[in-house]
DNA sequence: GACCAGGCACATC
DNA sequence: GATGTGCATGGT
């Protein structure tokens, strides 16, 4: 099977080309590696400025901690996340999650983060309601792990530019990443976010291709 | 009103 | 392995 539509990636050039046109972007934003790992898992689907008022929401009602919602019946949590949507079902992944966290690792992420990154990558994934990119987005952001993050506006872009066909599968994505960059936690954060950055402004479902700051590519 | 958002699990073929 | 569906709020 042909992996490449193109013979030779270019995704060094892709970052070169986002970060002199956007410049850093200072992801991921939150204040803890918790608050990390809870925005990742509400912002599944969901538009950002929703997750926030989700945030906010758990922070007013002292309810942004392991224990906190360890011991919080479900429908209180469900009430509290209710702007991020899919509230019934977020509830339930946020609840498995911090089970797992109080159950392996005492509730701290920075016992989580003494466990090695692939073997932590594998227990995330048995994690119901954890997905491939969520479990990337808090080994990265969260707790500063080289790996890289694979979202639909990667797939978008990549597969838009005759990089990969969109349908490859999510280790098919990440591989490409993780062969061509070398092993660099800030490069890795600032390549997801540039590719969230551009790809909401212009490669959408329905694309703005004239203006796009990759269309040498 | 239609479209979209920083997915995931599950059913079915 | 591929494809279709349910889950839901809020901004544009």
């Amino acid at each position: 099977m042909q992996r490449f539509i193109k013979k030779k990636p270019c995704i060094k050039e892709i970052f070169d080309a986002l970060f002199s046109f956007y410049g850093p972007q200072y992801w991921w934003p939150g204040d803890t590696p918790f608050e990390i790992a809870v925005g990742a898992i509400l912002t599944q689907n969901t538009n950002w400025s929703n997750v926030e008022k989700a945030i906010n929401n758990l922070k007013n009602s002292k309810a942004l901690s392991a224990r906190a919602l360890h011991n919080m019946p479900l429908e209180k949590i469900a009430l509290l996340i209710r702007p991020a949507g899919y509230f019934n079902v977020k509830a339930k992944r946020l609840k498995t999650f911090v089970d797992f966290l109080v159950n392996s690792y005492g509730g701290s992420m920075k016992r989580m983060k003494k466990d090695d990154v692939m073997s932590l990558r594998k227990k995330l994934l048995g994690v119901h309601g954890i997905g491939h990119e969520t479990a990337d987005s808090i080994l990265l952001y969260a707790l500063d792990m080289p790996v890289f993050v694979i979202d639909a506006y990667t797939k978008r872009v990549l597969s838009r530019h005759g990089i990969l066909h969109y349908n490859a599968s999510y280790d098919e994505y990440q591989n490409l990443f993780h062969e061509e960059l070398d092993e660099d936690i800030m490069v890795f954060n600032e390549f997801h976010a540039l590719f969230v950055k551009v790809g909401k402004e212009y490669c959408r479902p329905k694309p703005r291709c004239e203006d796009c700051p990759l269309r040498p590519f």
